[in-house]
DNA sequence: GATCACATGTAAGAAGTTACATGATTCT
DNA sequence: AGAATCATGTAACTTCTTACATGTGATC
């Protein structure tokens, strides 16, 4: 068994599940749209599908091209199966301190799956936010003193950003709460 | 001449301007400082050591060890010169978009180096983060209404700390101007 | 004297970057 | 026919990860 996708492998293939397309496809989204974290360079996108296909979680499907020469990839059983089980998991606290791209991720593609946990997921969100805020305003406490105002600044940076993505997780809990009510 | 080094690289030359270490002591400030994004595995940073030495950016301390054997480094006049240069170019909008890690980086930096050009620093900042808050509330306002609620979350969580970033950035151009009046 | 913390190193492999290469098809 | 675009591929290089290796000085 191959290793875990890096998160360009799942950024792929998520978007095979929102619909089946070929890496030519995906390099234009990830030119046109926000996800362009991610890089549209073929060196990167055409040898992550293949690793994703060796895997066997996605595969091209069969012909019927008359056009151009292309493949057109989507997820199969096990790649479903795996996407599912990579949304699932429940965000842990480096998640939210250092991973905080791929957790957005995670949460935009939940809309492609049915019965997604959103509300387990940003539950677990608020709450790791909650201990990782906490712990930065306890090192503050203790050490802004000591350091020069440049330095204050940029932890103040990471501080801030970090309690306006605490308010978002309350916002967009109560959002979730009121879909699921439907 | 050598390419640029990456971040760590970086990081690595900065934490040296403030005082002469070991690979040891900076390993030993990324388990235990926020500079944690930075891995502290010897395999990252000897390696990274070296290649900064090659360059000439940074120099052993010649000897005065009874003690243990340990490499202390300190940066060279062209590695100052490098690191100022590094400091003072203009941020870009990608470095807003994208790499805010490593302007916080800079940031942090400035008091280690003295006239560091922290104003106009920040004024690019805040004006760079302006265009982009303001493209992403246009790609927004064109096209949420077809992205599932689980997508205009993701979304909203990068356009709210792109504007918690630039309220940061006003306040910190403010302590900024009121330092420089003194 | 054994063990632990200090201090550095290296080897194998994964993944991404840049840059170039190669054909097919559509457009003018 | 020639040019532009579509679509994929590959080669060389860089950096980081994981994991293991090695020796020294301090501590119990």
């Amino acid at each position: 068994m191959a290793s875990r996708p890096s998160s360009l492998g799942y950024a792929l293939l998520g978007l095979l599940h929102f619909a089946p397309q070929s890496g030519y496809d995906l390099r234009k989204t990830f030119l046109t749209t926000p996800l362009s974290v991610f890089s549209d360079s073929p060196g990167a996108i055409y040898p992550a599908l293949r690793r994703l296909a060796r895997q066997g979680w996605i595969a091209a499907q069969p012909g019927a091209r008359g056009g151009r020469r292309r493949q057109v990839f989507a997820p199969t059983a096990a790649g479903r199966r795996a996407f599912r089980d990579w949304l699932g998991h429940r965000p842990t606290r480096d998640d939210v301190a250092r991973g905080w791209g791929v957790l957005m991720l995670r949460l935009a593609f939940m809309g492609a799956v049915p019965d997604a946990p959103l509300r387990t997921f940003l539950e677990a969100i608020r709450s790791e936010l909650q201990a990782h805020v906490a712990e930065l305003a306890r090192f503050e406490a203790q050490r802004a003193a000591e350091m020069p105002l440049e330095g204050r600044l940029a932890f103040a940076s990471g501080l801030q950003g970090y309690r306006a993505q605490l308010a978002w997780a309350e916002s967009a809990l109560a959002k979730a709460r009121r879909k699921e009510k439907r």
